[in-house]
DNA sequence: GACGCAAGTAAACGATTGTTGACAAAGATC
DNA sequence: GATCTTTGTCAACAATCGTTTACTTGCGTC
């Protein structure tokens, strides 16, 4: 085996197009642009970037490759339309304000959980990708500590708490814990973690987060 | 600005060789094969698997590339013996059975936490980078799934327990948990984790852990 | 001290990848 | 219906990367 330097790029056969019919069927620019976001958000986040040529997402589209470069510039430039992407996703979902602790827990770990065919879980995996790029990387830096702040804000956070440098931490390793979980469960496939039913996993992940950003106990 | 398609990669100036005199001085098989696996390591973990380039490593060692494909076969093959050499390590350090649960916290803790000069931290990160190669990927998988039994049976799980599913579960939790501090600390320098002492990281991390390995309260 | 083998080097090949500029087709505008 | 703009395609270029082959250098052996 292994005759040719080549390398298969991941036989994981991803569909064209996924939920919510993004058909492409006519000439729309707005409508490719955004298919071209969306297949290569999943190449990203599950093959990671390096991995990940522009070739391959164009063909998952089902268009041409010099569009990603009309559109987006560069392969860097669409790996940013991504990262915005889906730091304004995880804005208005996973870390939307609350008045209840446990409900942001709970839209956390549904997240988390979630059935490996919905785009949820690639969301916060591609966090964890780096491209290389300073000003992607930048993004992607400003994300995860936005999405930290957000994430402590609504454990009941002030900015005038004396402890608050403690609590920030602590919401950063629930976040970092919500990334590993995913990380093992889809990019890994490791078992017992990745053939887990959502119930299964949901509760003991909960616990986590729950000592994490829960008030204050002891 | 790039107005070229090459890419830095990544200035993360690793220095030639690290602790330990891996000085190369003579010509010696077996020394320069150790330290091209260190340097293989620290690449691979750091920047990909893909971003790292066999020229990038045969440089930090001082050494022409050819070597690689004349001691390791290929890439791929340098990249396994980064495998079998952490999970070797991870056995005998990180994961080695002890009689107290709080000791192997401990243990995984500081190998979390470690200052980012030392080896530790890399070689819990390589766990998490993929290769694209089937027998690379299948001996990280095995190694995680290794580590996640040692944890479980350091927790004082045994095979006959009727939870055994759900004690395995956590204990993969709880190397998640460590998977995406590291990931969070080293490779994306996310605040305010990247800069946190290592005994402001140590306690929250701590009582994670504890909550998930802990023997069952409640 | 010549010989032989192991350790290391140099240079090139083949394949892939991101990017680009010229060209073709489909809609809108008048 | 002719024309112009937008949308998409085709083909090639330049660079990089993993790998290989032939060559050189140093060390031990008889």
């Amino acid at each position: 085996m292994s005759s040719k330097t080549t390398m298969s790029p991941q036989p994981s056969d991803i569909p064209a197009d996924a939920d919510e019919e993004l058909i492409r069927s006519g000439r729309d620019a707005a409508l490719t642009r955004r298919a071209l976001v969306r297949a290569a958000r999943r190449r990203f986040a599950t093959d990671g970037y390096r991995a990940t040529t522009v070739r391959t997402i164009a063909s998952d589209v089902g268009v041409n490759v010099a569009l990603i470069n009309r559109y987006f510039v560069s392969k860097e430039g669409l790996f940013e339309a991504c990262m915005s992407s889906t730091s304004d996703e995880l804005d208005t979902q996973a870390a939307r304000p609350s008045k209840s602790i446990d409900e942001v827990i709970e839209r956390l770990v549904e997240h988390v959980v979630n059935a490996p065919d919905r785009d949820d879980p690639l969301q916060l995996l591609l966090l964890l990708r780096s491209s290389g790029d300073e000003n992607a990387d930048l993004i992607r830096r400003r994300t995860l500590e936005h999405f930290t702040r957000r994430l402590a804000a609504a454990a009941g956070w002030s900015s005038d708490d004396p402890d608050s440098a403690a609590i920030l931490l602590r919401a950063q390793l629930a976040i970092a814990t919500s990334l590993g979980v995913v990380m093992l469960r889809t990019s890994a496939a490791v078992e017992p973690v990745a053939s887990a039913s959502a119930d299964e996993l949901a509760e003991p992940l909960t616990r986590v987060l729950r000592a994490l950003l829960a008030p204050t106990e002891r």
